[in-house]
RNA sequence: GGGCGAAUAGCUCAGUUGGUUAGAGCGCCUGCCUUACACGCAGGAUGUCGGGGGUUCGAGUCCCUCUUCGCCCA
C-alpha cells in the first residue's frame, strides 16, 4: 500500500528506523557456508576493518574511510557475492594508556600509586565503559558490517593469536632480544619502533665544541654537534678515513673539555666529511649511529640521560657529569653546558640550523635514543614475500604511487622492536628464571616454575607493541590460528583493505608480511589508500587544531547519506577531500541537494503511478514503446555500465595475479557516483520524467507503459545508488508499487545492462529541437510562459518522421507549438541547425532582431570554418594520412563530410538573413 | 641531502594505452515560485591544460629542463 511521500525527507527518523529493520532481518552477518571456498554458490567478498582505537570517538576521517568501505561492501552484497566486512576495535597500547593516565592524574595518583594490577582493572573498567562507542557510531552512517563478527585486539582469542605468532617467530629465530639503542618517549616511558618515532623538521642551533689534544701539542679538533648535552657520554671522535685534515690527529687523544676524560680520535667511514667540520663526537649510549660505531671500535657506553630525560651518571659514567648538569633536564642541560663551554673558551661558535627529530606520534615528545634491552622481529625474511607480492602484482596498492613507496620502505627495511615499556597491551610470553639463570623461556602457556631447575619465574614486565596484534588482524579476525575455522576457510584471504596512507608501514605492510609468513597467503588483493580529509587551507582536519568536522553533527543536520554522498562525490581516487567545518551548508549543499532530489523524484513518482498493477518491463511489446522509453532504458544502461566500470573489477580476473591491465581498474568511486547521479538527474528527471508526465497523467494503454518503465528505471537507479546513499534508495525502494514485505533493497541485485537499443537515438534529435528553442526563447528574453511557434525541418526522412512524430512532445517540453515542414519558411524569425543537420525556426513575429540572427549564424559559421580549416589541413598532410591508424583517419574524413554539409546549410542561412 | 608525486575553469578535482570542438560538482551571471523538487527549473560566462624546450602526422597525455607545492626516507 501505498501512502503519499511526506514533501520532506525525514532522514532523522527513517535512517534509524531504516537502520534498525536492517538488523532484525540480518542482512550483513555473511554466511560461511555461502562461500564458494566451503562449497556455497557465492564467491567471498571480505573486508576488514582498519580497527580503530576503543578510545577514538568518529571524526571525518573515519567518515571518509569507512563511507568507502561501506559503499563496496553494499556493491559486493548486491552483487551476489558472500560479502563480509568484519568489524572491531583495537586496543590500542600507548593511546588508551594515556587516556586513563590522564584520567586517574585528576584524582592526582599515577598508575605507579596504583600499581600495574589495579591501574589494568582501571583501564578494563574505561574499556568495557566506552570502548564500543565508535562502532555506535558507525552504524550512525550507515555502516553494513557484520556485528556478529566484531572483533577486539585484546579478546581471549585474538591474544591466543598474538602468542602463536610471537612463540612461532621466537621458535624460528625470527624474535630475539637484542641490547641496543632504540627510540624512547620520555614520557610516555616506553620504546617505539622506529616507524612510531615521527621525524620532524625542527629549528635548532649547531654548536662547534673545540677538544683539545692530550699530549700537549696544542693541537685540537673541533666538532659541529646538536646535542652538547650528551658530551659527558662522549667516548671518540671520529673523522672520515680519507679525510686530510685529520688524518694526522687519528689515534691521538682529546680530553672532554670541562670534564678532561681522554678519549681517542678513530677515522670511520660512516662519517660524512662534509658536514659540520667533518668531525664528529661519538655518544654509543645515545644516537643510533653512534652505537653502530661504537660497535666496530668496541667503545665503552657510558650513559649520561634516563629515562625521563634527565642527565645524571646513569651507567659506566662515574665522574663524567659535571655537577652542574645533574638532574638537569635535557634541554635545560643543553642551555647549561653551552654556557660552562662558552666559558670554559670551547666553545667556537654556534649557527642556526634546521634537523630533523623524531617525535613521539602519541604525545610529540622529543625522542630519547636510549640503549636498552628489547624483544626485536628480523624483518628481513619477513619482508622478502611482501616485497614480491607488489612486485608480481598479486597485491595491487592504488593510487599507484604508493606502491614505489612500499617497495622502497621494504627494501630499505628494519628490525622491529615490539616491545613496549606500558602496562596495557599483550604482556611478552616470556619468563626468566632466577634461580638457574637460563635461557628465557618462551611460551604459549602460561609459564609458573622453571622447566629446568623447577624455581620460580617472573615475566617479562614488557607487553607489546599494539601493532603486534594489529598486523594479524585478517588472520586473527578469522579464526586463526585455527585455520580449520569456518570462517577462516571461507573469507581468508580477504579482498581488499581501505585505510589511511599513514598507516601504510605501521599496517599495511606488516599485515601481508604476517599473511606470507604465517599461512603462507597474502592477506588481500587489494589495498585502497584513501585522501585526507582538509579544510579549506589544505590543513589536515584534527581535534587539536579544532578544524574538524564531527560527523555525526552532519548526520544530524543533513542526513547519513548527504554525508556519504559528498564526501564520495568529491573523492577522487586517493586524493584529498576538502570540507570547509566554519561552513556546513555549503560543504554538504552536494549531498543534500541529491538525496532531496532523489526524494522528491520519488514523491513525484509515487503520486503519479498509483497503487494498480505495473507491468514487468519484459512483458511489455518492443514496439509499444516509445522513443523516450527506449532512450531513458539506454541511458540506465549506460549508468550502469559506466558505473560498472568505475567500480570493477572486484578481484582479479584470473584468480592469482592482476593482469597489467586490470591493475589500476577500478574504484573510481567518484566516477560511479557522477554517473548514476548524471542519469537520475539530468536524463531520468530532467527529460524521462517531464517527457512521461502527458502519458503517467492520461488514461489508456500508453500509461501502463510509462508506468512501467518509469517504475522498472527508477527501481534499477535506485538499486545503482544504494551503496552510496543506502537510506533514501532504501525507503523510496520499499514503497514502489508491487513491493512485497520483506524485499530490502540492501539484499536486491546489482543491476545489468541491456542490449544497446537503436532507436535511443531518434530521441536526441528531439531533444535536440527542445533544447534549440529554448536557447532562442532566453536569447530573446521571452517569457517562460509565453508559447511561442516554430518550424521543424528534418534533413532527411529519419529526421522528418521523428521530428513529425514527436512535433507534440517537444512542443510541450519547449512551450512551443509545432509545425513540422519540409522547408524553412522565409522572413523574420530566429533559427538553429541542429547537430544532425536538421533545423529549427522559431517564429517571433517583431521580435526577430535580424541583426542579431545574422550576427549569431555569422559567428557559428566562423567557428565553423575555422574548425573545417585545421580539420582540412591535417587531412591534406600526406603524413597524417599515412601513418595515423586507419580508423582515425576515417573518422576524420566523416567529420569533414558533416562540417561541409553543416557549413553549406550556415552559410546558405547566412545569406538570407544577412542579405549580402 | 636522496627518492616519489602533483601543477587542468574562481574553488575541489576527472581526463586509463597520445587522436572529435578538454569535462563534472560547487561557486558565479540572467530569467523563472511551470501543480515532485527554489536543497528547484531554464539559459549563460569562464581554461596561453605551471614556464621553456624536445619527440611525433598529431601532446593536457611521452621525454628533458626550470619554477612552485606536497609526501616518504636520511
Amino acid at each position: 500500500m501505498t501512502e503519499p511521500l511526506a514533501p520532506q525527507f525525514d532522514f532523522a527518523t527513517v535512517e534509524r528506523e531504516i537502520y534498525a529493520r536492517w538488523m532484525d532481518a540480518d542482512l550483513f552477518t555473511a554466511n560461511a557456508q555461502d562461500s564458494v571456498r566451503a562449497g556455497g554458490s557465492r564467491e567471498p567478498f571480505t573486508i576488514v576493518i582498519p580497527p580503530p582505537n576503543v578510545t577514538a570517538v568518529l571524526h571525518m576521517g573515519h567518515g571518509l574511510n569507512n563511507t568507502v568501505q561501506d559503499v563496496i561492501v553494499r556493491w559486493r552484497r548486491m552483487s551476489h557475492d558472500d560479502a563480509l566486512w568484519v568489524p572491531g576495535t583495537d586496543h590500542a597500547g600507548i593511546a588508551t594508556q594515556n587516556v586513563v593516565e590522564r584520567i586517574i592524574a585528576k584524582e592526582g595518583r599515577s598508575r605507579f600509586d596504583l600499581g600495574r594490577e589495579a591501574f589494568l582493572e582501571r583501564v578494563t573498567d574505561f574499556v568495557t565503559e566506552t570502548g564500543g562507542v565508535i562502532l555506535e557510531q558507525l552504524r550512525a552512517i550507515g555502516s553494513s558490517c557484520d556485528w556478529s563478527r566484531t572483533a577486539y585486539t585484546f579478546s581471549p582469542e585474538l591474544s591466543r593469536a598474538v602468542r602463536e605468532a610471537f612463540v612461532r617467530l621466537h621458535e624460528e629465530g625470527l624474535v630475539y632480544r637484542g641490547h641496543r639503542v632504540i627510540h624512547w618517549c620520555p614520557r610516555c616511558l616506553t620504546s617505539l619502533s622506529d616507524e612510531e618515532a615521527e621525524p620532524r623538521e625542527t629549528h635548532g642551533k649547531l654548536y662547534y665544541v673545540r677538544y683539545d689534544a692530550t699530549d700537549g701539542s696544542g693541537r685540537s679538533i673541533t666538532v659541529a654537534t646538536t646535542r652538547p648535552e650528551t658530551i659527558p657520554g662522549d667516548v671518540a671522535i671520529a673523522v672520515h678515513p680519507e679525510d686530510e685534515r685529520y688524518r694526522d690527529l687519528v689515534g691521538t687523544m682529546v680530553a672532554l673539555p670541562l670534564i678532561g676524560i681522554s678519549i681517542p680520535v678513530i677515522a670511520d667511514g660512516y662519517v660524512d666529511a662534509a658536514f659540520g667540520t667533518g668531525a664528529l663526537k661519538i655518544t654509543p649510549a645515545h644516537d643510533t649511529n653512534d652505537f653502530e660505531v661504537g660497535r666496530r671500535h668496541k667503545l665503552a657506553t657510558p650513559v649520561v640521560i634516563d629515562e625521563v630525560g634527565a642527565v645524571r651518571e646513569v651507567a659506566d659514567a662515574e665522574g663524567r657529569v659535571p655537577d652542574a648538569l645533574k638532574g638537569l633536564d635535557r634541554f635545560e642541560a643543553r642551555e647549561q653546558i653551552a654556557a660552562m663551554l662558552r666559558d670554559a673558551g670551547a666553545l667556537v661558535k654556534t649557527d642556526v640550523h634546521d634537523n630533523n627529530v623524531r617525535h613521539c606520534y602519541r604525545c610529540e615528545t622529543v625522542i630519547e635514543p636510549r640503549l636498552s634491552d628489547q624483544w626485536f622481529v628480523k624483518m628481513e625474511t619477513l619482508a622478502a614475500p611482501a616485497l614480491a607480492a607488489v612486485k608480481d602484482r598479486t597485491i595491487r596498492i592504488l593510487p599507484e604511487r604508493w606502491e614505489g613507496v612500499y617497495i622502497h620502505w621494504l627494501e630499505s627495511i628494519r628490525d622491529w622492536n615490539i616491545s613496549r615499556q606500558l602496562w596495557w597491551g599483550h604482556r611478552i610470553p616470556v619468563w626468566y628464571c632466577d634461580a638457574c639463570g637460563g635461557e628465557p623461556i618462551v611460551s604459549r602457556e602460561d609459564v609458573s616454575v622453571c622447566p629446568k631447575c623447577g624455581g620460580a619465574v617472573r615475566q617479562d614486565e614488557d607487553v607489546l607493541d599494539t601493532w603486534f596484534s594489529s598486523w594479524l588482524w585478517p588472520l586473527s579476525t578469522l579464526g586463526w590460528p585455527n585455520e580449520q575455522s569456518p570462517d577462516f576457510n571461507s573469507f581468508y584471504p580477504t579482498d581488499m583493505l581501505v585505510t589511511a596512507p599513514e598507516i601504510l608501514f605501521f599496517w599495511v605492510a606488516r599485515m601481508i608480511m604476517a599473511g606470507y609468513h604465517f599461512v603462507g597467503r597474502a592477506p588481500f588483493h587489494t589495498v585502497y589508500l584513501t585522501g585526507t580529509v582538509r579544510d579549506m587551507n589544505h590543513v589536515k582536519m584534527s581535534k587539536s587544531l579544532g578544524n574538524g568536522i564531527d560527523p555525526l553533527d552532519v548526520v544530524e543536520r543533513y542526513g547519513a547519506d548527504a554525508l556519504r554522498y559528498t564526501v564520495v562525490a568529491g573523492l577522487g581516487l586517493g586524493a584529498d577531500v576538502m570540507l570547509d567545518p566554519t561552513n556546513l551548508d555549503q560543504s554538504f549543499a552536494t549531498g543534500r541537494n541529491f538525496v532531496t532530489k532523489l526524494w522528491n523524484i520519488g514523491r513525484f513518482l509515487l503520486m503519479n503511478v498509483g497503487n494498480g498493477d505495473v507491468m514487468r518491463l519484459a512483458d511489455i511489446a518492443p514496439e509499444r514503446l516509445t522513443r523516450a522509453d527506449e532512450w531513458v532504458l539506454d541511458r540506465l544502461d549506460a549508468a550502469i555500465r559506466e558505473s560498472d566500470a568505475a567500480l570493477g573489477p572486484a578481484r582479479p580476473a584470473a584468480g592469482a595475479t592482476w593482469s597489467e591491465r586490470e591493475l589500476t581498474q577500478g574504484l573510481r568511486l567518484s566516477e560511479y557516483v557522477e554517473s548514476a547521479r548524471r542519469f537520475v538527474w539530468n536524463e531520468l528527471a530532467d527529460w524521462y520524467v517531464e517527457a512521461a508526465k502527458i502519458r503517467v497523467f492520461g488514461e489508456g494503454p500508453d500509461r501502463d507503459v510509462a508506468r512501467a518503465v518509469l517504475v522498472h528505471v527508477f527501481d534499477q537507479a535506485l538499486r545503482l545508488l544504494h551503496p552510496v546513499v543506502p537510506f533514501v534508495t532504501e525507503a523510496l525502494w520499499q514503497r514502489l508499487p508491487q513491493r512485497t514485505s520483506g524485499q530490502f533493497l540492501a539484499r536486491a541485485a546489482w543491476p545489468t545492462a541491456g542490449a544497446p537499443r537503436t532507436r535511443a537515438s531518434q530521441f536526441e534529435i528531439a531533444r535536440a529541437a527542445v533544447s534549440a528553442i529554448r536557447v532562442i526563447r532566453a536569447e530573446y528574453n521571452v517569457t517562460p510562459g509565453k508559447p511561442v511557434d516554430a518550424v521543424v525541418v528534418g534533413r532527411d526522412a529519419l529526421s522528418c518522421s521523428v521530428l513529425g512524430d514527436e512535433s507534440a512532445l517537444i512542443g510541450r517540453l519547449a512551450r512551443a507549438t509545432i509545425t513540422a515542414s519540409d522547408e524553412a519558411p522565409t522572413g523574420a524569425a530566429a533559427h538553429a541547425l541542429l547537430p544532425d543537420g536538421s533545423e529549427v525556426v522559431v517564429l517571433l513575429a517583431g521580435l526577430v532582431d535580424l541583426e542579431k540572427e545574422c550576427a549569431r549564424v555569422s559567428t557559428d559559421l566562423a567557428q565553423l570554418e575555422k574548425q573545417l580549416a585545421s580539420l582540412e589541413q591535417r587531412l591534406a598532410n600526406e603524413s597524417f594520412v599515412s601513418r595515423a591508424k586507419p580508423e582515425i583517419v576515417e573518422a576524420e574524413r566523416r567529420k569533414l563530410e558533416e562540417w561541409t554539409a553543416r557549413r553549406e546549410q550556415l552559410a546558405s542561412k547566412k545569406r538570407t538573413l544577412c542579405g549580402a
